[in-house]
RNA sequence: GCUCUCGUAGCUCAAAUGGAUAGAGCAACAGACUUCUAAUCUGUAGGUUAUAGGUUCGAGUCCUAUCGAGAGCGCCA
């Protein structure tokens, strides 16, 4: 970690000296009276040299300022408390601690929302882990481009058309409302009438081959849509670099066909363009009738993508159902001989109601998630009547993004609007009030944060704990940077807050006549609503001022 | 049928990707408000990590088997 670097620097040296090569890892402690702890050295403890080796690198660390206290086990456990005062300045810091020196260019792959389809509860996750990681990386110094990624091609625009077409629906006079209304009655007609199947099949092949009367109508179909997918994006506080969808990367499929076909990398069978790739199940480029699939658009993208942004990674933050899919598409574009890039699926579950099933509305549709968003809204205004308009929205979003982001992207979890609004517990609700809180505090004791210092003999219990937790941040900051997983920084802000809260809750503090001890907390406070802020930043969540 | 996930406190979820004594929240119980925002805080109780073996200094995490739940599997995206 950059705030240990000497240290790790000097550990791993000296191991090399013994011959042992280890990446030195310094962790978070849960020992009492330690906050970090290193492990390497467990698995060496049959070394011949092992007592010399704990002689040296107890010498090290008390020789490093950051540590004030240490202590190395029986079984060669280091553990490490740190020097606060030394600390303070890394805290003060904390933004170019962890920005990292080496600069990608990231794609962000999220939202994916479909033509003709409301967004629902299904698009929740994607859009909020999309964001949160877009706003990790940023913080972490690389260049991120996010890409809404929208199903505008295929069938299920097929099917809209041949609707239209077969009940002569005028085009000029629809709405989203009706398109909403048309697309779930042409799917269920696709299903049952071959004959509405086939014209559907028809018009989408005649869409890969650009026909004009076609396109004009998808053209208005999609313009309809865009616009109320932006409306509500916009209310839900989501923004996309770019606005691409599967339409845009049409053109470039007959081309990469007739590579691939060329190259010996594909060939028919029964009608369709297979990978000629090893794999169970085998992978279908095309269909039987030239037209193309999910995967024929998703390797053209990719194309489109090296040719226009020349980025280092892709990540597509895609349910976990997919996961065959992206399997699918990582191993072709290798087999496919596409620039070496790398990618990386970003998988979540799936969001169920309390009994475990699929979230859906009483009616037993998908919930859309305008009306979720309206839901919580009156949820929010139930707990507090004087509430403004504009907090009651950004409360709304908090809660739907802080409930979401708070459990491990992979687990299928159940959504409670009852416990997610709940005023007390782990809540977007009380992260936000901890906040306020905080600056109302600071607000009041009219003294400025640089005219304030800490003075380490009068720190109490309730000071310590808080101020030792700032020494996490880059730790979890950089597992959520590295593995995708936005929960650890959630989590880590509720229990900044909790601990904010015992603090403040302890005493009176402005009314503390120990000006070190009010000087203290205040301090305290101000890295409190700093490390706060940038926490919820990272999540995508935006900080009230009152509530 | 094949493949892949998952099973942790009454409930909802964590667990530093193999580290020491498995942690939070809710619910329950007991306490703290003439308040810098009590939308808060303090405390108590709650566990043989589905079961049985194995790997090693060390297993909720890796391997094998069994039981249970879910998902995906060539013409949807």
């Amino acid at each position: 970690m950059h705030q240990f670097l000497e240290l790790e620097n000097n550990i791993k040296n000296e191991l090399l000296l013994n011959n042992i090569d280890e990446n030195i890892e310094i962790r978070i402690s849960n020992f009492p009276n330690y906050d970090f702890q290193i492990d390497n050295l467990v698995k060496h403890q049959n070394h011949p040299e092992i007592e010399k080796i704990v002689i040296s690198i107890s010498k090290i660390i008390e020789n490093d300022d950051s540590i004030t206290n240490y202590q190395i086990t029986d079984k060669y456990f280091i553990n490490l408390e740190i020097n606060i005062e030394s600390f303070i300045k890394v805290f003060e810091n904390i933004k170019n601690i962890i920005r990292s020196q080496s600069s990608k260019k990231i794609i962000l792959d999220y939202g994916g929302p479909n033509i003709g389809k409301p967004l629902h509860v299904g698009h929740l996750r994607s859009l909020n882990i999309g964001r949160s990681l877009s706003k990790i990386n940023q913080l972490a110094g690389n260049k991120v481009l996010t890409d809404i990624h929208m199903g505008d091609w295929g069938m299920p625009i097929g099917q809209i058309i041949g609707y239209i077409e077969k009940f002569d629906i005028e085009l000029g006079n629809i709405d989203i409302n009706d398109l909403e209304e048309i697309y779930p009655k042409a799917a269920k007609l696709y299903g049952e009438d071959k004959v509405f199947k086939d014209h559907a099949q028809l018009i989408n092949k005649k869409l890969n081959t650009n026909n004009k009367n076609l396109l004009k109508k998808w053209e208005k179909i999609k313009r309809i849509s865009v616009e109320s997918i932006k409306e509500i994006l916009h209310l839900l506080n989501h923004t996309f670099d770019l606005w691409m969808g599967e339409s845009d990367v049409n053109y470039l499929i007959p081309e990469m066909i007739k590579r691939l076909d060329k190259d010996g990398k594909i060939s028919i069978d029964e009608g369709a363009y297979v990978s000629n790739l090893e794999s169970d199940p085998k992978i279908l480029i095309t269909k039987s009738d030239g037209s193309y699939l999910y995967l024929t658009t998703d390797l053209a993208t990719v194309s489109n993508r090296i040719e226009k942004y020349d980025f280092d990674k892709t990540l597509y933050i895609v349910d976990k159902r997919q996961k065959l899919h992206f399997d699918q598409l990582f191993k072709s574009l290798d087999y496919f001989g596409f620039a070496e890039r790398e990618y990386e699926h970003i998988a979540f579950g799936t969001i169920n109601d309390l009994n475990g099933n699929p979230y859906k509305t009483r009616q037993g549709d998908t919930k859309k998630l305008i009306d979720l968003f309206e839901e919580t809204c009156l949820y929010i205004e139930n707990i507090n009547p004087e509430i403004e308009d504009k907090t009651i929205k950004i409360l709304a979003n908090t809660v739907l993004t802080f409930s979401d982001l708070i459990t491990n992207r992979m687990t299928d979890y159940k959504f409670d609007l009852d416990k997610f609004t709940n005023i007390t517990g782990k809540t977007g609700i009380y992260v936000q009030y901890s906040l306020v809180r905080a600056k109302k505090l600071v607000q009041n004791s009219s003294i400025n944060k640089n005219d304030l210092q800490i003075t380490v003999s009068e720190l109490d219990d309730t000071d310590i704990k808080l101020l030792k937790s700032f020494s996490k941040f880059e730790y979890l900051f950089t597992k959520a940077l590295v593995n995708s997983e936005p929960h650890h920084l959630a989590d880590y802000l509720y229990e900044l807050s909790n601990e904010f809260n015992t603090m403040y809750q302890g005493e009176r503090i402005l009314e503390n006549e120990n000006l070190s001890i009010k000087y203290n907390k205040l301090k305290i406070s101000y890295l409190f609503i700093e490390f706060s802020t940038l926490l919820m930043e990272s999540l995508g969540l935006t900080p009230v001022d009152k509530m």
